[in-house]
DNA sequence: GCCGCATGGATAGTGTCGCTATCCGACCAA
DNA sequence: TTGGTCGGATAGCGACACTATCCATGCGGC
């Protein structure tokens, strides 16, 4: 396959495609002579998928190069690997810890874990990128004056542990370690504008059913 | 208050209160004389809710502009006020409605609407924003080969419903029509990104319990 | 009253990002 | 031979969210 029909079948022009080679989020075809490089199936589905998660998933170009870095590195054992790739997704921009704000929403979050249980991820506080975007969303209502506290964020993280539940069964139903390490990934970004947008239709729903269209 | 004394208590600088100003984001003060205009905790509050609508929801500024527009158009009712607030969030790029994958995506969304009874969403399906990010996200999936079908979603999106109840019954909460309407926004804004990040660590959790740290 | 610095408004510039347009020499088919 | 296509390199573009500079004003201290 020529870059040109690799453009063709994936519906990205070649000037964008010849933008990702030298970003490096696709492998170089076969160099064929100086003028033709060869493209194969899985360069195919490599482009498909850097297109969706920079589309869909709107992650910057360089983040995507380095969750496939993760993603490609076998060398690495599988929970290592996951983790990689998934905590190389965006992350909100450290907290001021100084911000007394950010230090009240932190504890709340912490008595959030302790209600729930989860000892584990209490032992990845430290690290963890989800850790720090939850305590920037709770630090920012509280700056506007709304009480997100530990009671009332508990029945929505119960739903969300069920979401993860669902995302991890699912993944375990793929037999390969790359496979799964990709699935993990596209469940992670794909699936998060999907579960937003159920979010809002049912919002849209249960809201229609409440007060009607008015 | 003076503009120094806005950036000050915000932590916003006074350049960037300025660029607001100018792209319509806070009202001007009340002017003084030609060198001095006086703020109140109004402004303050206000710009401490688009700095949270930006930096913590992500939201480009014009967008912000607009559905803070809808927030304070006190002419429409409350069905009409919120959904045009709600509907000026940032949106999937209008799906390409020849595209084979899309209009599989869109039936798979249909039956899934069908299969929960949410007939009240079905009758939005032509113009909610939600409906048409959902069908993106599916159509993203179905492009890289996998299979997120109707009974796929079905129990994401009765954790969603449960979720979007939460919220509503929080949102009645609040006695005045404008503060319902600025709560919902939030709900939508800020409540995602902490709903994602509950979703994340929910993941670690279960996957730690399930396979350890290994 | 007068000097000097802070203030607020206007305007132009900056850095990043994701492409996109142009150019060029090599090649291949007619 | 000639015209079109190919891939690679480089420069440019448009959007975005600020940010730096300039300027006339005016207030505060002496």
């Amino acid at each position: 396959m020529r870059l040109a029909e690799l453009s063709e079948r994936s519906g990205v022009s070649t000037a964008t495609i010849k933008y990702y080679l030298r970003e490096g989020l696709l492998a170089p075809g076969r160099q064929v002579n100086a003028t033709t490089a060869d493209y194969d199936e899985e360069h195919l589905r490599r482009l498909r998928l850097v297109r969706a998660l920079i589309q869909v998933g709107r992650l910057p170009v360089a983040t995507v190069r380095e969750v496939l870095g993760h993603v490609d590195d076998e060398s690495l054992g599988r929970t290592i690997r996951m983790g990689a790739a998934l905590w190389a997704l965006p992350q909100m921009p450290e907290p001021d810890t100084e911000d007394a704000y950010v230090r009240a929403a932190r504890d709340e979050v912490d008595q959030l874990l302790d209600t729930l249980g989860w000892s584990n991820a209490k032992a990845l506080v430290t690290i963890s990128p989800a850790y720090r975007s939850l305590v920037v969303a709770v630090a920012a209502f509280r700056r506007l004056g709304h009480d997100w506290g530990a009671e009332r964020m508990e029945p929505y993280a119960r739903l969300m542990h069920r979401a993860a539940v669902l995302d991890l069964d699912f993944v375990e139903t793929y037999p390969s370690e790359a496979e799964r390490v990709e699935i993990a990934v596209l469940g992670a970004v794909l699936a998060e504008p999907m579960l937003l947008a159920l979010r809002r239709l049912a919002q849209e729903e249960e809201s229609a059913r409440r007060y009607g269209f008015e």
